[in-house]
DNA sequence: GCAAAAGTGTTATCCCTACACCCATGA
DNA sequence: TCATGGGTGTAGGGATAACACTTTTGC
């Protein structure tokens, strides 16, 4: 492969849409570019592919290298081939979606980054490349996956309150949803269990804890 | 990129699965290699990317160089990129999921490949590379898709019965189903018109053509 | 006792499923 | 007239959507 010519020469980087929700919006995690192209500007983690690595072995490894998330849920989005997409020639990126709960957000910069930061997705920055477009195509991916998978437990701490499952959903889908038909078809999905402890947060009512059966898991229903 | 070794050095391929619904089966279109590695084997049509198309004109260029198909459904299906999947070195490839109508089935070798031929997917020949996998991917969009899409009438010619449209679906989704309910959800996605034809075709009653109301277009229902 | 969020059932509506017979044609 | 696939409606069951008040707690 790529032996003098004999192929085009191509690179291939994978960028990774990290979403939270949290401060009542649905974050992504950016960090500033720290070298040229767009030095200086904010871009998606990402970077280019190792020679014995596997395109989500590359995706996980960015990730940690450049914001020091990992053990969070990761799937493959989209690749983006635009010959103009990169000034610096033919780089093609394979997507990432990835889910990361709030109790777990507290990137730092690294390698290739400064720093890494949140930020609302619908108070973006400027961004490096086209990576507005490959949020954009997160964000449906994600808001679609929530109507017909457990994906939004990804999003949630080990133990949550039904509650906050609720707030997840509607803030990543944009609007309210009745309470008790959302906790009738939550639990009608038969993957929570209770953990029989509460959570006191104020002056009201403790909620009851639950946590997922099977950790980790992501099923699809209907 | 690529220059002098700064990234590691990698070549992309597009490989495409090409769907099409005749003689009572689901098929899939394969071309024989004419060149190693994996020469006289078959394998899924596709090949390198020039420097300058993006990936999607890249298929379907491949696609009309190795078997003549043209003009027909496309859309990105994942990217594969085990280190090892390819013999001649690092070598990842976005797969595209292409949909045929079986008027247009006439596929004819070239380039790349000494000829082109459908195979049922139930009944495929041994494959180079990992294009075992790609097909079993592509089939599993298909049949998710056919559940909230139109997209089975791309597997459709221009006009075409009710019967013809439950036909596809049953073939591709491996079941048999009414056909009261069938006509009454498909006229529901209110996308066809009736031609006003019909079409005899046997010692029966002739029966009803319709089209799509948008030919060449795909919406997501539900 | 008051504010604030937790928790809980019933009813009406819509959608999906099951199911059987007549129609139009060619041979 | 017979064989073949085309074409049509209804009723029951399950899922979904609308809707309001009581409970528990901290202050």
């Amino acid at each position: 492969m790529g032996e003098s010519g004999k192929y085009p020469v191509v690179s291939v980087t994978t960028d990774i849409v990290v979403f939270s929700v949290f401060g009542a919006k649905l974050n992504v995690l950016l960090i500033e570019r720290g070298r040229e192209p767009f030095i200086g500007q904010w871009a998606l983690p990402g970077g280019f592919i190792h020679s014995d690595e596997g395109l989500e072995d590359c995706a996980r490894r960015e990730l940690k290298e450049e914001t020091g998330v990992s053990g969070i849920y990761l799937e493959q989005l989209f690749s983006f081939g635009a010959p103009e997409r990169d000034p610096r020639g033919r780089v093609i990126t394979v997507a990432y979606l990835a889910l990361v709960p709030p109790d777990r957000v507290s990137p730092r910069g690294g390698s290739d980054a400064r720093r890494a930061e949140w930020f609302g997705v619908d108070d973006l920055p400027r961004l490096a490349f086209d990576h507005h477009g490959i949020i954009a195509t997160g964000r449906e991916r994600l808001i679609a996956k929530l109507g017909y998978s457990t994906i939004a437990f990804q999003l949630l701490p080990q133990e949550f309150t039904l509650s906050e499952v609720q707030t997840v959903h509607e803030i990543v889908r944009g609007r309210r949803l009745d309470k008790r038909n959302f906790r009738k078809s939550i639990l009608a999905l038969d993957v929570l269990r209770e953990t029989g402890r509460r959570r006191a947060e104020g002056s009201h009512r403790p909620a009851m804890l639950y946590e997922l059966a099977h950790p980790g898991t992501v099923v699809i229903v209907r």
